[in-house]
RNA sequence: UCCCCUGUAGCUCAGCUGGUAGAGCAAAUGGCUGUUAACCAUUGGGUCGCAAGUUCGAGUCUUGCCGGGGGAGCCA
């Protein structure tokens, strides 16, 4: 007898004999048979189990049958009577593997607070909602690496542990086997590094980037997808420690290709993921977030919209309203300015670029200007509706000299960056990329309002459990 | 780091201008029933986050601490 997932006998007909096993999510019993909602994580749907309670069910069985039990059945699928299921298994054998004590299992049949799942995130993935958030984030997952891997893009798995003390983007978790108690010091008082693991200080990864620049000058078409840490002191629903980052690059690409990528990147990968995980979005649709589905399919219909900063600040400055935070050449975009030109100027996506130099990173190409007060750099940002900045990403700084002077201006240590100079030094060439939070992507696409509950063990400033 | 809200039964919450605790769901027991948010009845269940203060009396007012949530900044 053949084991299968409940997704896959939902589609079978009337029938078919088989096993399933999974964990109950709720519990019927009437006088003759009992009712068992089984769930394996396969899909959300649950599968009615039938169980004759004179010929199937001991009592023990009975008794053990509880929300949380993992149960392994036989039977015979057939056509359901009720009206809430086309098909049910009518059971012929039932072993509860393990039982879970109704009155110490923390989950019910009811609804629960995100907050109340988050104190349980090893027993929450049981829940419609978090059963679901893991299977979207293995679909974007696997869309995401679909999309590049069609278009020949290598996936190059950069480092974790890095000697790179960042480049303005937070700040680093240290890497260290010193012990804090006790640690080295030379003579004039400062740590001593030599007699650390790597013999200098070493920090966990804030960004793949400027590594996967390397490999761009050698394959062209590369991309980074892993975890990324950030040891900032930002205790919001929009902050991780530990959080995942996709950042494709290429070379021979200005930011007019950039632009094309990321545009068509988000078109595919969210055509992708309706086309895909179609049950799990509409239920994000109907108990999440109501119009989801109409945002995204907005975000897959409607061209981009493309913007100088420049003339977007002019959009803000003409559009009479006014904001909480004025509005200034100079200036970051606040959120309300952002939902301002996606929401209501443009209603569609918007891809801003060549932000003021001020504002953005070091390695970003200066564009030629009129004077020195209105400095810019290629910088893109992609807007959507209903959330903001999705995507930020640039053309790099391919000209030595311009990088150099750059990197000297801000201060940065021209030693540690000496590799990441060379890439300019030796066979140079225009290349661009961006940059994709994972989970707040995953946060736009289920409408999830708290990125804790997009990640199964979310770290963050002040807790770590589990 | 700053601002705001919040902490009462296993869960979700009510509890007015101070007078020593309630509901729904869950659980246990019984009943009924091809049920599906099952239904009906009964029962058990609380150091009102912690500590101090005001008061004859504090879940309620004050202060501090701790936890949770939302927003800002920073960022992805």
């Amino acid at each position: 007898m053949d084991t299968l997932r409940i997704r896959h006998i939902l589609q079978q007909t009337a029938g078919t004999t088989c096993a399933i096993r999974g964990w109950v999510r709720t519990c019927r019993h009437t006088k003759n048979v009992s009712f068992v909602e089984l769930n394996d994580g396969s899909c959300l749907s649950n599968l009615q189990v039938v169980c004759d309670e004179n010929t199937v069910l001991t009592d023990e069985d009975r008794h053990a049958l509880q929300t949380g039990a993992s149960v392994e059945v036989h039977g015979t699928l057939t056509e359901s009577p009720g009206g809430k299921q086309t098909v049910e298994l009518l059971a012929t054998s039932v072993v509860v593997t393990g039982g879970a004590p109704a009155d110490s299992y923390p989950l019910q049949k009811k609804r629960h607070s995100f907050e109340f799942l988050r104190d349980i995130a090893h027993l929450r993935s049981r829940t419609n909602t978090f059963g679901a958030v893991a299977r979207v984030r293995n679909t974007l997952a696997s869309e995401i690496h679909a999309f590049f891997q069609s278009r020949d893009f290598l996936w190059i798995h950069t480092p974790i542990i890095t000697s790179l003390d960042g480049e303005g983007a937070g700040n680093l978790f240290q890497v260290t086997t010193m012990d804090p108690a006790a640690v080295p010091q030379s003579e004039d008082g400062t740590v001593n590094y030599r007699e650390d693991f790597f013999e200098r200080p070493s920090f966990l990864t804030v960004t793949g980037q400027l590594h996967v620049e390397s490999y761009a000058t050698s394959h062209e078409r590369v991309y980074t997808f892993g975890p990324t840490f950030r040891a900032e002191n930002s205790n919001t629903s929009r902050h991780l420690a530990e959080f995942w980052m996709v950042e494709p690059e290429l070379a021979f690409c200005d930011i007019d290709g950039n632009m094309d990528l990321a545009e068509s990147f988000l078109k595919t990968v969210l055509t992708g993921l309706l086309d895909t995980a179609t049950e799990d979005m509409a239920f994000f649709d109907l108990r999440i977030r109501p119009g989801l589905l109409d945002m995204l399919s907005g975000v897959i219909e409607k061209p981009f919209v493309r913007i100088t900063y420049t003339d977007a600040i002019a959009e803000l400055e003409r559009s009479g309203k006014s904001f909480e935070y004025p509005v200034r050449w100079g200036s970051d975009l606040q959120s309300e300015h952002e939902r301002y030109l996606t929401e209501e100027r443009f209603g569609s996506p918007v891809i801003v670029t060549d932000y003021p130099a001020g504002i953005k990173a070091f390695y970003m190409k200066q564009n030629e200007h009129a004077s020195d007060d209105r400095r810019t750099v290629r910088a893109m940002d992609v807007l959507v509706p209903g959330l903001g900045e999705i995507i930020g990403g640039s053309e790099r700084e391919d000209r030595y000299d311009l990088l150099a002077a750059r990197m000297d201006e801000l201060g940065l240590d021209r030693d540690m960056y000496g590799w990441y100079l060379d890439l300019r030094k030796f066979g140079t060439v225009p290349h661009s990329g961006f940059g994709l939070g994972f989970e707040r992507m995953l946060m736009y696409v289920t409408g999830m309002q708290n990125i804790r509950d997009v990640i199964p063990f979310p770290r963050t400033v002040g807790g770590l459990r589990y």
